[in-house]
DNA sequence: TTATTATATTGCAATATTACGATAAAGATA
DNA sequence: TATCTTTATCGTAATATTGCAATATAATAA
């Protein structure tokens, strides 16, 4: 065991989980903060931005690109890494949906 | 190695980890749909709904309880789990800045 | 061609997560 | 009290994640 058992829940699920589960390190959000900040994104400057060696960030690019939340593009020697604006519409309506089902019943609970 | 380096990180980014951390799993996913579709929230059946040993699913609550996610509350013999709407609405908060931040952009982008 | 620069990959050690059987703890019921 | 029900905890095995030094790759610059 150890490997997390996806079979046995729904698409909707597991896509919620991987992507959540993508942001569920600091330097992954840190890395989407930056990206919302510059304007540009030819983004070789995102190792110098965090606190940890450069293969490191570039394990956490991978993680995130895998997960569908930033795309990548090779711009001559650098790489122009970019949020991937559907993953984000797809977590915001998630917890969008959440939210109002929650105001919906108004606490009858604990 | 093998522990987040949490410390040089913000509060912000390190709480928006935690909270999407605790989703990070189609199971957390799945008990979550099911606090939010059940009306009263006298939750001892989780654990049947989905499929996953009981010992496994508590340590998955425990894991959103330590989140924050969700609050439990002695109710006699079992117990009443449920959703804390704070820590949702964080999340939401969270994913809809993102995305009036991109639509502010509107890809200049790869 | 030979650097130089930017990013990725490999290999490895430390730690965390996932999952479950066995068992414990605590209230409810007979 | 004895038993049942519900949930938590312990112990453990399998696997995943985190982080980095060393190295590879690929485009650019000299």
């Amino acid at each position: 065991m150890g490997a997390t058992n996806t079979e046995n829940f729904t698409d909707k699920q597991n896509a919620i989980a991987i992507l959540a589960k993508a942001l569920g390190h600091p330097a992954r959000v840190a890395i989407i903060d930056y990206l919302l900040k510059t304007d540009t994104c030819i983004c070789g400057d995102i190792v110098n931005e965090l606190p940890l060696a450069q293969p490191t960030v570039s394990q956490h690019l991978k993680e995130l690109k895998n997960a569908g939340i930033i795309k990548g593009s090779i711009e001559g020697n650098a790489i122009c890494y970019c949020i991937d604006e559907k993953a984000l519409e797809k977590l915001q309506a998630y917890f969008v949906g959440i939210s109002s089902k929650l105001n919906a019943k108004k606490s009858n609970c604990c």
